[in-house]
DNA sequence: AGACTGACGATCC
DNA sequence: GGGATCGCCAGTC
């Protein structure tokens, strides 16, 4: 990607190296990521990046909300293709993170 | 250089 | 447990 880069390249593929390697059925959040690059205060780095993870491929971003399990605004979509894998969310629309937090990272 | 912004998180009511 | 506030930090203007 050239005029494309939004920011740090390497910082976006670390990000979304993880990001591919969440399972089906599982969630995490931006500062579980965050902390698995040694970037914990990074968080919003991590949201940033995602934004524009479709600049760097197909990454199953939709796997990725906050600490509160809350999807991300602009993407819809992201509660159906989670519904989709057997996620299940509560009356306010924040995921089950007891249930489909993924923390087997590293 | 300095102020503002944001797909965040920890704390404090 | 949920909303308000503050802290963080790289990017943008």
């Amino acid at each position: 990607m050239d005029i494309n880069r939004i920011m740090n390249d390497d910082l976006a593929y670390a990000i979304l190296a993880i990001v591919s390697e969440i399972p089906e059925g599982k969630v995490l959040t931006y500062g579980q990521i965050a902390k698995a690059l040694g970037r914990e205060k990074n968080a919003r780095l991590v949201g940033t990046v995602m934004s524009h993870a479709s600049y760097y491929g197909n990454y199953p971003c939709h796997r990725v909300v906050n600490h509160q399990g809350r999807t991300a605004p602009g993407f819809d979509r992201q509660k159906e293709l989670l519904e989709r894998e057997g996620v299940t969310f509560k009356e306010n629309d924040c995921v089950d993170l007891k249930k489909h937090r993924w923390d087997e990272i590293g």
